[in-house]
RNA sequence: GGGCUCGUAGCUCAGUGGAAGAGUGCCUCCUUCGCGAGGAGGAAGCCACGGGUUCAAAUCCCGUCGAGUCCA
């Protein structure tokens, strides 16, 4: 990146020099003109440990004093209230990962404009990239508050403020703290991220970085002039200030203890320590936890023991156990967001990523012998966040049996896990020493698919019973392998992004005004011919609903007024407002007039099954609970679906009582509104919950209301005015789609009372056929069962009967084949499994048996050698000739066999075959 | 969104193309003053469901339903 990009008049008006590293070789600003090094870790150690680097604060306070900060400097920003942690208004990421994300990517692009400009923010984070070493760096968290402050810069238009202010007002909050303005650097450093770029001065003292401005103003493209780490960017049409204050590191500053965990969660750390029966190191070995604090941004954990004159052993038995408890007040922390924002645990998307924390926990929980629930250290953590987000306390029931729930279910996955390693390593008992040893990719399964991870394979191991020593190696790098192999899975998948050429050819179309906005009930029009793309018609305006929101696109037909030609209308799309029609012939000229007629049956089914949609959303949260969102959605004709994320099965209670408050919402007739309003108005007066169905760009957005707000969502799609005209909901199936998601099938209107007709005649037709009322149904159809099995169970015993009977008779018919006694005989109508006792019978009284039962289309063949003939003649073998002759074939173990054929007339022969072949073998062998 | 695994007696699971099994629990009897325990016998299976391949499918293939788990 150009140097040039840094050439900022505030850096050099205020005495800062540019430097360059003598450790690291990268740029800086400082205005210490003997500083040597750029002041970051590793360059520098944390010099702030033991020694504040100004006066302590609260997070609270910290977060006030720079909202305060910024909302009073001469820009006046206006402060933001904080956005989800789920990232519910992306469909890249699942989590909040930055305070920028929020305005990505309709407001970074140019699309929409900032809710306000400039504005201040401070947004809680989830990264979880970095799980492995919570607890163990003393920096890194899962959740963490990015503080921020925005200006939105469009080229052309008034700038509000770019890089000089920027800097001016960084280094103004910090003076303002009581930070040492000398020992400040801003160091340069490129920023990539989520496609876009730009220059970033990362602002460091003491060895901590407490914030970074990225001056973002590229964005990927293929043929742009900038290249930065082998990607090409070009500059964009807007140029941002997206600047990231750490607030825990900030009161880790103000504090100077040994680690960002003691200064953010000083309280739950001591109930933890406490619970564990262990004591915090820093009381028991102060001087060390010190020395390790203040090395550790710079050394390796071997280095620090070296120049401590420890053992690293020593050194990590001392840190391991504060480690674990540091990640555990970490990762509940993360978990009072997330959970209170509403994610589901699950095993898919931003749900897994909860369970995985949740499961993280509980084995630390476990490891350290803590007894206290999990949830009590949720809640402990909304104590003490409620002051600054009260919202979170909303959602303290719901968490509570949401996290039993899971560790139930955790629970249950590791004593089926138990089983399953013991089992396994039972089968190495007996075996060779060098044999007894679990391989690598047996691991890898047990983990993949039983989610039993090798530390738990190993202790399952060796706690075996005597007799099974059974070795398990685990390599240091065990996730990332198991993390590589997936990661390769998806390489094959890759698509490449397809050049969107309609967009282009649209771009100078003005966009189509929307009739069927303005008139919902309408089904005619008329417009004008604007052009022809790709076999499509754009009009000026139309009435024909484009496919989005789930709601599938009208059909219907133009007329060419002057032709008297109908097209007919296929499929109907919008790109970037622009409405095409796709039709199945071909030359529209510009400029002609058309009349449309839309589908109005498809269009009102459409439409009821869409406002029904809403109506069952809003039932299903009001009966289900307030994490309910809409995860997917599908409209039809005849029937429509919603998946919403729920943490248990819907019960046939919980089902029926949704439909009978959705139809109740119908039946009191409520009003539907729908209008166009400010997208940032919008979000503020409704909140997120708007955004159920996803996130339509643009400025405006349209908003539908039931009644009196019970249900509000952003909403492209078409409605009736009342719930009333939606007519009944029946609800037809709910399916488990995923852990953590329910889909919930449903029909309205006419196409509801056709599924109760459709239901109603199944039941009416399974009555009559067993010749009984409808009501007694469900007795019959047991009794019928009951009394099914009962017969087939008695058929079997009479079978066996009549297999005993019939052993007498036959051992009379016995032939003497050179001294054997041979049964061949053909049994009309008999099975295979009737034919097997006989001849099995036959066989322990020394009779060698060929039988042949004979039905319909198919012979079956059964024979049976008796135990002192074994080594003479082979069952299987003589089935095989018989069944050879038979057009089929046949097998089975050398004392008795069975098979058959389907040339039914060659039973004499196949007999004869069977009789040859033995004699053959007895003369043979004798 | 993608991948992997599983569904057999009330429960826990073997069986992986040739006659549905074990352990445990249940029932009856014997032993015992009684309990624990031991002995003998017995009942209990649409082998999840629907197709296909095969002479033959719990077993192989496809689909459906249900459950578990990993990755992004």
């Amino acid at each position: 990146m150009d140097s040039e990009e840094y050439n900022i008049e505030y850096l050099k008006e205020n005495g800062f020099t540019r430097k360059k590293c003598e450790r690291c070789g990268s740029h800086f600003w400082t205005r210490d003109h003997d500083r040597k090094t750029c002041g970051d870790a590793p360059c520098e150690f944390y010099s702030f440990i033991g020694n504040p680097i100004f006066k302590e604060r609260s997070a609270d306070e910290i977060r006030e004093s720079f909202l305060s900060f910024f909302e009073h400097c001469p820009h006046k920003h206006t402060r933001m209230k904080r956005y989800p942690v789920v990232a519910r208004w992306r469909d890249d990421i699942y989590l909040n990962i930055a305070s920028i994300a929020n305005f990505q990517p309709f407001v970074t692009s140019g699309k929409v404009p900032p809710p306000a400009n400039p504005l201040v923010i401070s947004q809680p984070c989830i990264r979880l990239e970095d799980l492995e070493s919570i607890g163990k760096t003393g920096r890194h968290l899962t959740a963490f508050e990015m503080m921020g402050h925005h200006a939105f810069n469009k080229r052309g238009g008034e700038e509000i403020y770019w890089k000089n202010d920027t800097v001016r007002y960084c280094d103004g909050f910090l003076r303002h703290l009581g930070v040492d303005m000398d020992s400040v650097t801003y160091k340069e450093a490129p920023w990539v991220g989520g496609g876009n770029a730009g220059p970033c001065l990362e602002v460091i003292t003491n060895g901590l970085e407490l914030a970074t401005l990225v001056f973002m103003d590229l964005e990927l493209s293929p043929q742009g002039e900038i290249s930065i780490n082998g990607q090409r960017y070009t500059k964009m049409d807007t140029y941002i200030v997206d600047t990231g204050y750490g607030l825990e590191r900030f009161v880790w500053a103000s504090k100077g203890t040994p680690t960002v965990y003691d200064a953010i969660f000083p309280d739950v750390i001591k109930e933890l320590v406490n619970a564990s029966g262990i004591e915090h190191p820093l009381e028991t070995h102060p001087a060390i936890i010190i020395q390790n604090a203040r090395l550790s941004g710079a050394m390796k954990r071997e280095e620090i023991a070296n120049k401590l004159g420890i053992s690293l052993e020593n050194l990590k038995n001392i840190l391991e156990p504060i480690e674990t408890i540091y990640a555990i007040a970490d990762h509940t922390n993360c978990l009072a967001f997330m959970l209170a924002d509403g994610v589901v645990p699950s095993n898919a998307k931003e749900g897994y990523l909860a369970r995985l924390v949740l499961r993280r926990v509980f084995r630390m929980l476990k490891s350290m012998g803590i007894e206290i629930p999990l949830e009590d250290i949720v809640l402990m953590q909304i104590e003490t966040l409620r002051k600054s987000f009260p919202e979170l306390e909303k959602s303290v029931d719901r968490i509570v049996e949401l996290v039993s729930l899971e560790h139930r279910r955790y629970d249950e996955t590791l004593l089926k896990g138990e089983r399953i390693v013991r089992q396994m390593a039972r089968g190495y008992k007996g075996k060779r020493k060098e044999e007894q040893k679990i391989p690598l990719d047996m691991l890898i399964n047990l983990y993949d698919t039983h989610g039993l991870p090798p530390e738990f394979v190993k202790e399952v191991v060796s706690n075996q019973e005597a007799g099974v020593d059974v070795e398990v190696d685990i390599p240091e790098n065990f996730y990332s392998l198991v993390a590589s192999m997936h990661s390769e899975e998806r390489k094959g998948e890759m698509e490449q992004p397809i050049v969107e050429k309609i967009e282009e050819k649209t771009k100078s179309i003005p966009a189509t005004q929307k009739l069927y906005y303005e008139k919902p009930s309408a089904v005619d029009f008329e417009a004008t011919v604007l052009d022809f793309v790709d076999g499509s018609v754009i009009l000026d305006k139309t009435l024909f609903f484009p496919e989005g929101g789930g709601q599938p696109a009208d059909t219907g037909s133009l007329t060419l007024k002057e032709e008297n030609r109908t097209l007919k209308v296929i499929d109907v799309q919008e790109v970037e407002g622009v409405i095409l029609h796709k039709i199945e012939n071909s030359g529209v000229s510009k400029g002609a007039v058309v009349s449309g007629h839309i589908d109005a049956a498809r269009r009102i089914a459409h439409t009821k099954h869409h406002s029904a949609t809403h109506v069952v959303v809003c039932a299903a949260r009001e009966v289900l609970g307030g994490h309910i969102w809409q995860a997917g959605a599908q409209k039809g004709e005849k029937r429509a679906r919603i998946d919403i994320t729920h943490f248990k099965r819907i019960s046939d209670a919980e089902r029926s009582e949704i439909e009978m408050l959705a139809n109740r919402i119908v039946m009191e007739d409520k009003e539907i509104k729908a209008s166009f309003e400010d997208r940032n108005e919008a979000e503020q007066k409704y909140g997120f919950r708007i955004y159920q169905g996803g996130v339509p760009p643009g400025k405006r957005i349209r908003i539908v209301r039931i009644g009196e707000d019970e249900d509000v969502q952003a909403c492209a799609g078409t409605h009736c005015s009342k719930t009333g005209e939606i007519g009944p909901i029946k609800i037809l199936r709910t399916e488990r789609i995923q852990d953590g998601i329910e889909r919930i099938e449903y029909s309205a209107g006419e196409a509801a009372v056709k599924e109760i007709q459709l239901l109603e005649e199944l039941i009416r037709k399974s009555a009559s056929v067993l010749r009984v009322p409808v009501h007694k149904l469900p007795s019959a159809v047991e009794r019928f069962f009951e009394e099914w099995k009962q017969l087939r169970k008695e058929n079997e015993r009479l079978r066996a009967e009549i297999a005993e009977q019939r052993i007498g008779l036959w051992k009379e018919h016995a032939r003497d084949i050179r001294g054997v006694s041979v049964i061949a005989e053909v049994l009309p109508g008999a099975d295979t499994k009737e034919m097997m006792k006989i001849a099995s019978q036959l066989s322990k009284d020394d009779f060698l048996t060929i039988l042949i039962g004979k039905r319909e289309k198919h012979a079956s063949v059964v024979s049976s050698v008796p135990v002192y003939l074994r080594n003479d003649v082979n069952a299987s073998a003589l089935v095989k000739r018989v069944c050879e002759v038979l057009g089929g074939s046949g097998g089975g173990k050398a004392e008795i066999a069975q098979g058959g054929g389907t040339k039914i007339e060659k039973v004499k022969e196949a007999m004869e075959a069977g009789i040859t072949l033995v004699d053959d073998l007895i003369s043979k062998n004798k």
